[in-house]
DNA sequence: TTGAAAGCGGTACCAA
DNA sequence: TTGGTACCGCTTTCAA
């Protein structure tokens, strides 16, 4: 890092106690009860306009900010909807989902939060999640025990929410089942006449998650059929996709399931490079219906997947909360579906 | 959402109420002074072993979790580090580098918090941030005036640093000026001996705080050269840029810096379908480093960034907590260098 | 070695 | 219409 020369500093001393209703209270000489009914327009009491005017004033005059930790306290319950920030950098896909659901929970007053909570794993992370006493939490991927959503219901969480590949006891459940996005390309493969299959398998930590079942979706569509499934570990990364490519020939392949639209393009690249025909020689199929799929030639293949909007989540977990004693929900909210172009 | 039938409800009634530290001590027979010493550690006074062995038996027992909003309200300070969440899905870079940080941030015992603040601006969002009473805070973007940097500080904040182009009056500043990557790109095409150069603007909202930057910075490389600077709207879609590759002959352009690594492959591909020719007829530079273009054919010329680790800008923010009144720093972190490949 | 109690900031009940 | 005050859960000083 440059250092740049500093500007002198500011003339004004930071005031240095940080201001209470008491402080307002004081300088508009009304009690705290009354800072509190004004800046809460607390409808079940009148207050004059004369006093609420002084009040506003006194509170702008002194920058003051409420302390959410004493409301908290006080209250018993805060509206903090909480989830673990992502240990991975997370596609376009998700990023925008996540958004949504930012966006909407928002608009029913709900403050998200996203808690990095890297390194803490599975029931360790949900102590430290409760600690914070959130009115719901979300929680995508595995990692989440049963005990770990007991923990958060305990410290007050009226829901708790998984967002991956299966139930856990005692929590709703956003079912996304990304067996269905393998499945749903090895059927493809398998209908277009391609019977030994290769399916990638990231060598990126953090990406088991998907890939597994990825992987899993695909043995399970070739079941009982003709066709045999090859599990092809890749790292991102040109070099091991060139030394892939080069021994594409002996593996005898006639498709790929290549985890994702990056790495189908990492590795058609790299096949094409070995004078592999595509899709003669070999089929490639993506996933996740990236902008990137259109643009290559031939046309990527892949499966589309669609998530569900973040209006429906919240409204989800709104409901969780308001009723938080109703049995959980599960839901199914991974589509998948192919989408052909020319790759395969 | 599909719903799933559910399981039938768990048998045992969860326990209605949250266990207080109050809970812990009297189950364990002692006062709540001796639980908090206890369950905190406290090196300034000892407690015999079996009094130890007792509390923590009755707080497993209760599955008692500290409540943070008191401590915080008690201690009058907390260790939590706000940052807004990004608005906008955020590429591989900046996402790698935020875990970086999150992490490096954790390794310093601070809790990282991503902030959900859609549609709240500037220092309306500054206000909602200071109420969380975060011990710092870290504003990537434009967006937050000097006032809110004095809401936060007076809201108790020790260290407020900005990310982005500019400094603000009383925040620590990592400067990340996009003007040199665009400054990178545009004498790079110049020294090509291009002199009609194309700069593509995204569409996109709330990409404009790195899209202008980007734009400016050619200008600025190519101010009082020979050579002519034309901005290029293009949305991020496959008709638009055949449409602007559509109308390229009559633009006259000799090369193009693309905004970054993803609009120049869409942009590259519809020119090729166009018949023009890469680098002879336009010379076309993206930004970013990405992996696609190391994949597309030509290869594509790209302006790495350099950003700072995770590691440094969580001691900066350390040390900045730790003496909460030195004079802000600024530090220039973004690091824009062309990487010349086929493409230009 | 342990306990009693004050107090952090805000809310809401009850009284005036 | 407004003020006094108890209380939320936890830490920490002081006393025992």
């Amino acid at each position: 890092m440059v250092q740049i020369p500093n500007t002198p500093p500011p003339a004004s001393p930071a005031p240095r106690s940080v201001p209470t209703s008491a402080d307002v209270a004081r300088l508009a000489g009304v009690s705290r009860a009354t800072v509190s009914y004004v800046l809460n327009n607390t409808s079940a009491v009148r207050i004059s306009e004369p006093t609420r005017r002084r009040v506003h004033e006194a509170a702008e005059e002194l920058g003051y900010v409420p302390h959410a930790a004493a409301r908290t306290l006080r209250a018993g319950h805060s509206r903090m909807v909480l989830m673990p920030a992502p240990a991975v950098p997370v596609g376009p896909l998700y990023g925008q989902f996540i958004n949504e659901l930012q966006w909407a929970l928002g608009r029913l007053d709900y403050t998200v939060v996203q808690h990095g909570s890297v390194g803490l794993h599975g029931d360790e992370a949900a102590r430290a999640w409760a600690e914070l006493r959130p009115v719901a939490v979300l929680v995508p991927g595995i990692g989440l025990g049963p005990e770990g959503v007991a923990v958060l219901k305990r410290a007050g969480a009226r829901a708790v929410v998984t967002v991956g590949p299966a139930r856990v006891e005692g929590a709703h459940a956003l079912l996304m089942d990304h067996g269905s996005v393998g499945h749903c390309a090895g059927s493809h493969l398998h209908a277009r006449g391609r019977r030994r299959i290769g399916v990638v398998v990231p060598q990126e930590p953090g990406l088991e998650a998907f890939s597994r079942p990825r992987l899993d979706g695909v043995r399970r569509a070739l079941y009982g059929t003709d066709a045999s499934v090859a599990e092809l570990p890749l790292a991102f990364d040109e070099r091991a996709a060139a030394e892939l490519a080069a021994r594409w020939r002996e593996l005898g392949l006639d498709a790929v399931f290549a985890y994702n639209d990056e790495y189908a393009m990492l590795l058609m690249c790299a096949l094409q490079d070995e004078g592999i025909r595509i899709p003669d020689d070999t089929a490639v199929v993506g996933a996740d219906d990236l902008m990137i799929g259109r643009l290559l030639r031939p046309r990527l293949s892949t499966v589309h997947i669609e998530l569900p909007s973040g209006r429906d989540l919240a409204d989800l977990v709104d409901r969780a909360v308001r009723d938080p004693d109703a049995t959980p929900e599960a839901h199914r909210v991974l589509g998948a579906s192919v989408v052909a172009r020319d790759s395969s």
